[in-house]
DNA sequence: GCCAACGTTGGC
DNA sequence: GCCAACGTTGGC
């Protein structure tokens, strides 16, 4: 089994959205580099810290697990979605995604701030600088040092 | 294949 | 809102 990390911005789907809906497609990722592994090494089961970003306070809210094969993401054969992929086709779907399940909230949040401060967690992905990426694979030693610190 | 221009992410 | 750091696009 792997551990994985996924951004979300709060203020578009936040840990409290996934307790409630349980269950989610991750869609409308649109980097190859983030598409390739839920398309290739991601296993039903594997589980994946939730992380929100682009908000006040950036950091580590939940857990959740891989729930599905991956599978073309729809959003990119709607028209109207501001995802919407002119060179996808329900043939050649370009984009593909995963569904998650809620498992449960952090007792508090893990801070960005505090990760990084962190010195067993310098080389963690997540604290190199410029990183972008929207999904990340996380070792199982980093996996067990961050739940420690909750 | 190079690279400038452009768009996006995301911390601050 | 700013802007650094990337990723993508497209002309050549």
């Amino acid at each position: 089994m792997a551990y994985w990390l996924m951004k979300s911005e709060p203020d578009v789907y936040s840990i409290d959205d996934l307790k409630k809906d349980r269950l989610e497609p991750w869609d409308c990722i649109r980097n190859y580099q983030a598409r390739n592994m839920m398309r290739d090494d991601m296993r039903i089961g594997d589980e994946v810290f939730f992380y929100h970003s682009n908000c006040a306070e950036p950091g580590i809210v939940g857990i959740m697990t891989v729930a599905s094969k991956p599978y073309a993401d729809p959003t990119q054969f709607d028209r109207k979605s501001k995802y919407y992929d002119p060179k996808s086709s329900p043939e050649k779907p370009r984009w593909q995604l995963v569904d998650v399940r809620f498992k449960r909230k952090l007792k508090r949040n893990i801070s960005l701030r505090e990760l990084k401060s962190h010195p067993g967690l310098s080389d963690f992905i997540l604290n190199r600088r410029g990183n972008r990426l929207s999904i990340m694979p996380v070792s199982p030693d980093y996996w067990e040092l961050i739940l420690g610190m909750e």
